[in-house]
DNA sequence: TATTGTTATACTCTATAACTATA
DNA sequence: TATAGTTATAGAGTATAACAATA
């Protein structure tokens, strides 16, 4: 053996980190036929499922922070998958729309994303797919009060 | 409701993504009292793990490029934590040890670690949590197999 | 005064090509 | 010629401050 990190794989961060990133590079792969990567698809696939939705209610949802997200969306609505309108009852905000295109786009994205992530799952029976799923909502929720805890800490 | 991220709720991938984001900053806050990050802490505990390891070895077991180790190193050798020697064998590599300092960070940095790891573990049984490490594990292997797909496409 | 989207900017992580010195 | 470590560089992703337009 030429070497080993015994003491790193105790660790369910090192876990996910490595799943993460093996995930990663291939779901980008996955998406690249498309044009998409997996920050657009994201947000492709929100603006989707919530027609009329704001900037700012799309980075909350993504976790993402809003300049982060113009660049996104000017990708987006340059391929003519997602157009801003100026809401009517406040013209500061943008209602994203996806188009015709990027409806059609978005559904065999996520076809392909599903197949992506089938594979991803081999080897799991369904109760372990379930208390994986379980598990990484339970971790993403620790996460985030401490989170709190660390912005609460002068109130 | 204000906005729903259904259609990405129903990917593994997605969830990881959410999960590992939590665990990062959550990580990386723990880390920053040692003045380390979850890179150059995991690249000092490798090598604490594994005395006299080869920078290009190291590379490997952390699956970063060997250019990108450079600055972790310099930066653990700066804070006097890691030092390399030429291998008296190969006047090309270097030799990587962790310094008594170092040997100190590392366990007081360790420690501090497991116990962010065990936050992020709340509120799930022993049996959750091995099932946890398993998946992974397995997506781990999942991912790097359609790796290896991509890179004997041509044999 | 506060909020929406934006610009500018910077820092981290990652990836590749090309160099040097040894082998 | 091949390998170990390095340099230079470029691309993503992420984070913050400050601005214009609107509320």
């Amino acid at each position: 053996m030429t070497g080993s990190d015994r003491t790193l794989r105790g660790f369910v961060g090192y876990g996910i980190k490595r799943a993460f990133s093996a995930i990663q590079s291939d779901v980008n792969a996955t998406l690249a036929p498309f044009g998409l990567r997996m920050l657009t698809y994201s947000a492709l696939a929100v603006i989707r499922d919530n027609p009329g939705l704001r900037q700012t209610q799309l980075a909350e949802i993504l976790l993402i922070e809003r300049p982060n997200l113009v660049l996104i969306l000017d990708e987006l609505e340059g391929a003519d998958l997602v157009v801003r309108t100026r809401a009517r009852d406040d013209r500061r905000a943008y209602e994203l729309k996806v188009t015709l295109k990027g409806r059609r786009l978005c559904d065999r994205a996520t076809e392909a994303v599903a197949a992506h992530d089938a594979r991803m799952l081999e080897g799991m029976d369904e109760s372990m797919r379930e208390t994986l799923h379980q598990a990484l909502r339970l971790i993403e929720m620790n996460g985030r009060s401490s989170d709190d805890r660390g912005k609460v800490s002068r109130p």
